[in-house]
DNA sequence: AAACAGTGCAACCGCTCTGAC
DNA sequence: TGTCAGAGCGGTTGCACTGTT
């Protein structure tokens, strides 16, 4: 025999709730207090169901709720937080005083999740994604021409930029590969990671542009170095993430932060000192050659690149800190750095 | 000015999980 | 051990709003 239905469907008022409906509610709460939300609409005098009124109360009438835009720190909390905890919306939501879950699910739904594909960035595994960077507006840009592209060879997959370079002579190969890319991604999602950490030492060059400039090392190198920090955290997440998911990433149940020492890198940052170093390259060569310095190119620009149909109704609209979007997204390619606060303690979560 | 399209968000639904009894 | 209520989650819907045509 299944559950008793939660409420008496007929005579059971739904849609959205008149500001009538949220006095009783508040008035009833604030005598009674939250507690018993079946036999609360009746008590209150609502023709709701309980959890209708549970859901408004602790979605929108609480009196802790934050309303308004979410702030830049918000956004860096939520998408790291969901990088370790996956779509745990009430736990990232406890992390952010007076943000819902739901709230924080529906703005990483219409905000991040876009944000990252468009940044190339895979929103399930946190991982780069080469074809679900803008390629083709990329491979359009007139600030940048292919020798750029090529220095990126340290960074991006080697074979992927090769394709790249003959994209440019034949538009339509371009067309029949990403299609083609996105169907083997399809078929190898939460398997492997696309970059592996020996392509990028394969492909050490000493005289490349990612040259750490602080200690003439590779970034390679200094990756390597830092490496005791980056197990320090992940150890960290991973001990205390055994209870949770198995010893297992939470978004991926085959995948662990050890078995794939890119996202270590990723994660640390240090894909953002290459980005920033790259970014320093491409507008020095960009200036020298004679482009227009008002439109300087750096590669927070290629992660960032805009949609052909950019959202018209956020297109002059500013942010919390007094941001646009435009300057915001340029911002999301530098949340790839991942740091854990030393002030979170992921025993909360457990 | 009106129709249309894209977007954001509150709210809902159905289901599962958890803890109390 | 089974039942129940509350909580949580993913997915979806409906509507208001805004820019474009």
């Amino acid at each position: 025999m299944g559950r008793s239905p939660c409420c008496d469907k007929n005579g059971v008022k739904k849609g959205p709730w008149t500001p009538e409906e949220d006095m009783k509610l508040i008035q009833y709460i604030q005598e009674h207090g939250a507690c018993n939300w079946r036999s609360l609409p009746k008590n209150a005098g609502l023709q709701r169901c309980g959890k209708s009124c549970r859901l408004r109360w602790t979605n929108y009438l609480r009196p802790d709720i934050k309303r308004g835009r979410f702030s830049f720190e918000e956004e860096e909390t939520i998408i790291q937080l969901h990088s370790v905890l996956g779509n745990k919306w009430s736990s990232i939501a406890a992390q952010l005083p007076g943000r819902t879950d739901n709230e924080i699910k529906n703005y990483w739904n219409t905000h991040i999740r876009k944000r990252l594909l468009r940044n190339g960035i895979d929103p399930v595994t946190h991982a780069p994604r080469l074809d679900l960077l803008d390629l083709s507006s990329l491979l359009h840009l007139p600030q940048i021409n292919l020798s750029n592209l090529l220095r990126l060879h340290t960074l991006l997959n080697p074979e992927a930029l090769r394709l790249a370079a003959s994209f440019q002579e034949n538009p339509e190969l371009l067309l029949t590969k990403l299609q083609e890319n996105q169907l083997f991604n399809a078929q190898l999602q939460n398997q492997t990671p696309i970059f592996q950490t020996d392509q990028f030492q394969n492909t050490f060059d000493p005289h490349s542009p990612l040259c750490n400039p602080s200690t003439d090392l590779p970034v390679t190198a200094s990756v390597s170095n830092q490496s005791h920090l980056i197990q320090e955290n992940i150890g960290k997440i991973s001990m205390n993430s055994e209870s949770l998911s198995g010893k297992t990433f939470q978004n991926n149940p085959t995948t662990t932060f050890e078995s794939v020492p890119f996202m270590e890198n990723f994660y640390n940052g240090d894909s953002y000192q290459m980005q920033k170093d790259l970014s320093e390259n491409i507008r020095f060569q960009s200036s020298n050659s004679g482009s227009n310095n008002s439109h300087k190119f750096g590669f927070d620009s290629i992660l960032s690149t805009p949609l052909s149909s950019p959202n018209p109704r956020n297109s002059s609209s500013t942010y919390v800190n007094g941001n646009t979007e435009d300057e915001r997204e340029s911002y999301c390619s530098n949340l790839l750095k991942f740091e854990i606060p030393e002030s979170l303690d992921f025993d909360d979560f457990m």
